[in-house]
DNA sequence: GCCGTTTTCGGCCCGACTGTTTTCAGTCG
């Protein structure tokens, strides 16, 4: 994939010609940066198949940036990259990353002092020459030394499934106090992304300043970037900020949804509102000087002609446009599902007894849960073998017996060997109620024999669900390859499902592989993989991100019945 | 450099906080 290295190219362009001050030349840059993260499709495949009038399709490409996107395919340079980077040889990349420098800032420093990196930076800041620099000071020194302090900890980017508890937990602090009214998450966390930045929270107040006081004072807090008494921001031990603002009751819809974003949806939003002659911005819709709407998000989306959108979908990817037609799907409720697809008990590398599971499932409210635990050769996952297997069926059957109240499924997650074969004979596979087929060994495969070994898998009448299928692990492991299209045709030809694996590192499927199954036809499951109880609970992520690939509970086997979900796989 | 249901030229989202200023520029989201 070339799209994240074009991204970052036009990003430091945008740096650039920030410090050249030719400010709208930039922000086109940092645009089509932004749309190069969000692309669906590689950019290598859209000019193979298209050239450059495909690539002048994808918003925000014109004439300009077609042409060095077509450079950079061809040469993999693009020149004026490199003159910029001549004119002012800096690390753009590094330096922007300490935070409350940007490019101006940037710019003086290289002129005046030669700072070109975070090296030169930390020099300069410590002999105090930046405190002697026009339009800088020794407070300002300070912030950069701590700054470079922090940037060099900072991990970047935090599991979704890690940050939630976090934020309940701080959610719920502040909810108890009397001086708060209304309370809610924002940004990525409630747009639930799978992974989070920094954490947003807005509430409604009429004593700000005792509220931003107790929340600047949180335990677990070790810096203080700003506090004010509409925004405070404070970073927390884990190494993750959070902004609190507080607005006022009649605008905490508009705040909420303008907090909430992601920013090119704003964007369009704002857009949409200038259209109709409103101005909109996080206190309201405005006519005029009139606010017309910002009490709820309902209201500010119905002021400029929209229903009311998902916060899952607030992401610029066709969500306004399938609002102002009236065509967003009914996307699936948290309480939808009802029945657990993949989970592990101490027979392989789980940590608790089916039983366990199967009362933990029931305290959930499920219908039913499928036993999955490995079988094949994950020796190390203390898979079962054959006779095993037969063993625990025997036994689901005699703990089916004594629980009542939810259905326990005989299941397997099984590994699908180099060939595609499965490593459990097909007779034994034949008499469990559902089969998980999973890759776990022999990940770096060519695209051509990773999809002959999927499609085979896929194809064996035995196998129901194709497990975690891309592989990733996020922020760790990038995922096999392999042709996407194929493998979700050949899963609605063979009423395969696809899962979408909701462990917290995995959720895998992605929200974009999620909108492409759909519309090939195929069908999907939630499962959460889990290894104990309390691992089930993940199950909220994996809606989640059925939510934000726009599934519906008819596109998700568990969110049926257990008479529903196992008759789909009868073949 | 992009873009277009007022436009192929002339716009380009909007506001808070900080640090340095004495009215504002830079940064951030």
């Amino acid at each position: 994939m070339k799209n994240l290295e074009l991204s970052q190219i036009f990003s430091q362009m945008s740096e650039f010609l920030e410090m050249k001050e030719d400010g709208f030349r930039a922000r086109a840059y940092s645009r089509v940066a932004r749309v190069l993260d969000s692309l669906e499709r590689d950019i290598g495949d859209i000019y193979r198949e298209g050239g450059a009038k495909a690539l002048k399709e994808i918003p925000s490409v014109g004439q300009g940036i077609a042409e060095k996107m077509e450079e950079y395919l061809k040469t993999g340079k693009i020149k004026e990259y490199q003159k910029l980077k001549k004119e002012s040889p800096v690390d753009v990349e590094a330096l922007t990353k300490v935070e409350g420098i940007g490019p101006k800032k940037i710019k003086t420093l290289y002129q005046k002092l030669g700072v070109r990196n975070l090296k030169d930076l930390e020099k300069v800041a410590r002999v105090g020459e930046i405190a002697a620099l026009e339009g800088f000071g020794a407070k300002s020194e300070k912030n950069i030394l701590q700054a470079i302090a922090f940037a060099k900890t900072s991990k970047g980017r935090f599991l979704l499934g890690a940050i939630l508890p976090v934020v309940r937990e701080v959610v719920g602090g502040l909810e108890k106090l009397p001086e708060v009214g209304q309370i809610s998450a924002a940004g990525s966390v409630r747009r639930m992304k799978e992974t989070v930045g920094d954490v947003d929270l807005l509430a409604t107040s009429s004593q700000p300043d005792k509220v931003m006081e107790h929340f600047v004072s949180l335990p677990g807090i070790v810096k203080v970037w700003a506090k004010g008494p509409t925004k405070s921001s404070v970073r927390f031990k884990g190494g993750f900020d959070c902004d609190l603002r507080v607005v006022k009751r009649v605008s905490f819809g508009a705040a909420l949804q303008y907090f909430t974003g992601n920013k090119e949806h704003n964007i369009l939003l704002r857009r949409l509102a200038i259209k109709k002659g409103l101005k909109l911005n996080e206190y309201g819709v405005y006519k005029r000087k009139t606010r017309i709407a910002g009490r709820t998000e309902k209201e500010v989306y119905q002021a400029i002609g929209l229903p009311y959108i998902e916060p899952e979908l607030r992401t610029n990817t066709g969500e306004i446009e399938a609002g102002l037609k009236n065509e967003l799907p009914k996307i699936i409720g948290y309480d939808d599902i009802k029945g657990e697809t993949q989970c592990h008990t101490d027979w392989s590398d789980g940590t608790e007894t089916i039983e366990a599971m199967a009362k933990a499932a029931k305290k959930m409210d499920y219908q039913y849960i499928v036993i999955t635990d490995h079988a094949g050769f994950l020796k190390i996952a203390n898979g079962l073998d054959e006779k095993r297997l037969l063993r625990q069926m025997r036994e689901i059957d005699k703990i089916g017996k004594e629980i009542s109240g939810i259905k326990i499924l005989k299941g397997c997650e099984v590994d699908i060997k180099m060939d595609g074969g499965l490593a459990i004979k097909d007779e034994v596979l034949a008499k469990l109620d559902v089969v998980v087929a999973g890759v776990h060994s022999g990940f770096k495969m060519s695209k051509t024999d990773m999809t002959k070994r999927l499609l085979r898998a896929i194809e064996n009448p035995n196998v129901d669900i194709i497990a975690h299928p891309t592989g990733r692990i996020i922020q760790k492991r990038e995922g096999y390859f392999f042709d996407f299209g194929k493998i979700f045709q050949a899963a609605k030809r063979n009423k395969t499902a696809l899962e979408i694996n909701a462990y917290f590192n995995r959720l895998d499927l992605r929200d974009i592989d999620i909108r492409q199954v759909i519309a090939a036809g195929a069908k999907l499951t939630i499962g959460t993989d889990a290894h104990n109880p309390q691992g089930l609970k993940m199950m909220e992520l994996g809606i989640a991100q059925a939510r934000r690939g726009w599934a519906t509970p008819k596109d998700i086997l568990n969110a049926g019945t257990v008479k529903d979900f196992l008759n789909f796989f009868e073949k």
